[in-house]
DNA sequence: CTGTTAGCGCATTCAG
DNA sequence: CTGAATGCGCTAACAG
C-alpha cells in the first residue's frame, strides 16, 4: 500500500480512500490512484483490514458432512447469498464427529469469523450452546434450541436463530395423501430414533392417522439407518413380518430407495402392492424408477435463507430475523400415483 | 492477550511462547499461563497472528458447484485432510460461472490464503494462469495446464501441480470390458464437446476400439449435456437411428442413468439387449435399477490427495509432488454384468 | 528462561 | 479535500 502511496504521490490515507470508496477524494486524485493500483496489481490485505476494523467478511459453515446430498445442498445455498454479498464461506466438516464439531466453534472463533451457520448438529443442547457462546450472531439449521438460555456461568445467551422445515406437516402432508388414496394401512420406516426430523414427522404421522379415525399400529412403524441400504434390510424385514401393509412412508428418499429395491427382491409391484412415499426430494429421487412421490424440502433455499437471517442479524436487525420454517411440499410422482 | 499476561504476571512474550509450544519455558510459569488462559477463556486472534506471520493457515477452495455429488465428493477429501493438518478451508462456489471464477481467485489473494485448490475449473488457460499467478502455491484437480509458461508480462509462473484422473485407462477399461463380453458394436454417449474429460475418454474409447482390430463409427458418437435429461434425449435419438447398438459406453453415471430411462421408454431391456457402462460410480449407481456397471473414481480421495500435495508443497518439497495420476477402477453392476 | 523493541498492513481518529 | 499519528493483537529478533 506504501508503494501505491509514493507511487501516486499520496498519503497512506488516500489511498486507503480510494479503496473503501470513502470520505471526500478529488476525482483527478482518485482516478490517479486507481491507474496505480491497476499498474502495481496491488491487492489489499484483508488480514490486515480485518485486525482494524474488527471484522472478517467471512462467516463460518458447519456441516456433519459435505458430501451428504442434504448439506451440500444448504452449502451451495450459502455460497451463492454469501457471494452476492461480498463474504467469505469457511467450510467446516465435522465427518458427523461431535468433538470434532465441537472443536470447530473454536477454530472459527480464532478465525474471527463474523458470524457462523450451523447445520443439524450433532452436538448435545448443553454443548451445542457453549459452542455457540463463542460466537455473537448464529443461525441453526435443521436444529433448535430454546432462545434466552442460562449457561452454568450465567451467562445469558445470544439466542441462535434458526430455519427449519416444518416436519410435522411434512408428515402430515405425505400421510394424508396416502389416506386420500384409499389407504387404511400405513408403515412408516422411521429413520433413526435419535434424528429430531425423524420424531417430528412420526409425531405428524400418528396425529394424522388418530386425525382419520384410524388406529394405531406400533408394529408397523420400524426404526433403520438413514441409508438405502438400512432401509433395504429394516423393509424386507416388516414386509414379510406386516403383509397387510399397502402404503409405507420412509423417513428419507435414500430409505425409500432401499425399499424399492426391497419390493424387487420380494417380487412386490410398486405401486400396485404398496405405494412408496419418501421424503426430501433429493435429484435422485426423479431417477429411480418408479419415480419417488416425496416430501420435496428446499435444501438450497434453506442455505439462502440461512445465510440472509445470518446477514440481517449482523446489521442488527432485532425482528424477523428469529425464526422461519419452511414447508415443505408433496410431489407425486410414480411409486405413489 | 495482555489481559492474560497481566493476570499471570509475565509479558506478552511468555503468553506467545506458551500458546505456540515454543521456546524455553518454565514449566511452572507455562502452567500458570495455560490455567489463567483457560479461565479468561482466552482465545487467540488468528489474524493477528496471520498479519504477523504472514500466514494464514487457510487454504482456498474452487468447485464450479458443491451440490454436484463430484465436487462435494472432492470438498470433503480436502476438508479431511485439511482438518487434520490444522488448516481451514475457505469454500468458493463459481457456479458454473468462469467471471465469478475468474473474481473467486482475487478474493482469496485478498484473503491470503496459503494456497488454492482448483476443481475442473471452467476458465480458458489464459484467464486461469493469470489468476493463479496471484497464489504462490496452487493444485489444480481434474485439469491440467502446461508447466513453466510464460504470461504476457514474461514472468515465470509457478508451475500448479495436478492430480487428475486417467481417462485414457478408464475409457480402455470400460470399452474393454465390453469387447471381452462380446460387443461389437459400442456406442460412446460423449457427453459435452468442451468437457477435457470426455475428450480423453473418447480418445480412449477410439484407440481400444481401434486396437481390436474393429472399425470407427462415428455414427455411434453422440454428444449430450452431462445430466439425467440429457442423456436420455440423446439416448432415445441415438438407440432408434442406431439399432445395431449392442452395447453403451457413457460419459458418466447421470447420462447413463438417462440410458436406463430412455431403454425403459423404448421397451429395450437392460442389459439383456443392451448393455450399458457409466463412469465415475457416483453413490446413486447402485441404487438404479439394473446397478451400473461403471468405471470408478475416487473422488473422495483425489480431494484427499490435492490436499496433502498443496502441502507438501507449501512445505517446500520439490520432488513427488508436482502431478498425480489417479487410476480408475471398472465396477461390474447388473447394467453389464 | 524471560522481557523489550519493532513491525505485519490497514483504518480510524484528529489536524491541517 | 488531504495527511500524520495511533492502535488492531500478535510474533520475531534481539537483549538481559
Amino acid at each position: 500500500m506504501s508503494d501505491v502511496a509514493r507511487s501516486a504521490g499520496v498519503s497512506l490515507m488516500t489511498v486507503s480512500r480510494v479503496i473503501n470508496n470513502k470520505g471526500d477524494v478529488s476525482p483527478e486524485t482518485r482516478e490517479r490512484v486507481r491507474q496505480v493500483i491497476e499498474d502495481l496489481e496491488y491487492r489489499p490485505s484483508g488480514i490486515a483490514r480485518s485486525l482494524a476494523t474488527q471484522q472478517t467478511k467471512t462467516i463460518g459453515l458447519v456441516v456433519p458432512d459435505v458430501s451428504n446430498p442434504y448439506f451440500s445442498g444448504i452449502a451451495h445455498g450459502v455460497a451463492e447469498i454469501a457471494y452476492a454479498e461480498g463474504l467469505s464461506v469457511l467450510l467446516c466438516d465435522s465427518e458427523e464427529n461431535p468433538e470434532r464439531e465441537f472443536r470447530l466453534y473454536q477454530v472459527l472463533e480464532e478465525k474471527r469469523v463474523d458470524g457462523v451457520i450451523s447445520c443439524a448438529s450433532r452436538l448435545a443442547a448443553e454443548d451445542l450452546q457453549q459452542a455457540l457462546s463463542w460466537h455473537s450472531e448464529v443461525v441453526l439449521v435443521n436444529r433448535m434450541l430454546e432462545a434466552g438460555n442460562r449457561n452454568d456461568k450465567g451467562l445469558h445467551l445470544a439466542s441462535a436463530g434458526y430455519v427449519i422445515s416444518d416436519d410435522f406437516e411434512g408428515a402430515r402432508l405425505a400421510v394424508n395423501y396416502l389416506l386420500r388414496r384409499g389407504h387404511t394401512c400405513i408403515g412408516y420406516l422411521a429413520g433413526p430414533p435419535q434424528s429430531y426430523g425423524g420424531r417430528r414427522r412420526l409425531i405428524g404421522y400418528q396425529e394424522t392417522i388418530l386425525a382419520a379415525g384410524l388406529p394405531l399400529n406400533p408394529k408397523i412403524i420400524y426404526h433403520c439407518p438413514p441409508t438405502v441400504e438400512g432401509g433395504h434390510a429394516q423393509a424386507v424385514e416388516l414386509l414379510q413380518c406386516q403383509p397387510d401393509i399397502t402404503a409405507l412412508f420412509c423417513f428419507n428418499d435414500m430409505t425409500a430407495i432401499g425399499v424399492l429395491r426391497a419390493c424387487a427382491d420380494l417380487g412386490r409391484r410398486v405401486p400396485e402392492d404398496l405405494a412408496i412415499v419418501g421424503y426430501d426430494d433429493i435429484p435422485m429421487a426423479t431417477w429411480v424408477a418408479p419415480a419417488l412421490t416425496t416430501c420435496n424440502v428446499p435444501f438450497h433455499e434453506m442455505g439462502r435463507l440461512a445465510t440472509q437471517m445470518l446477514i440481517e442479524r449482523l446489521q442488527g436487525c432485532d425482528e424477523d430475523c428469529h425464526e422461519n420454517i419452511v414447508q415443505p411440499r408433496l410431489v407425486v410422482r410414480a411409486s405413489a400415483p
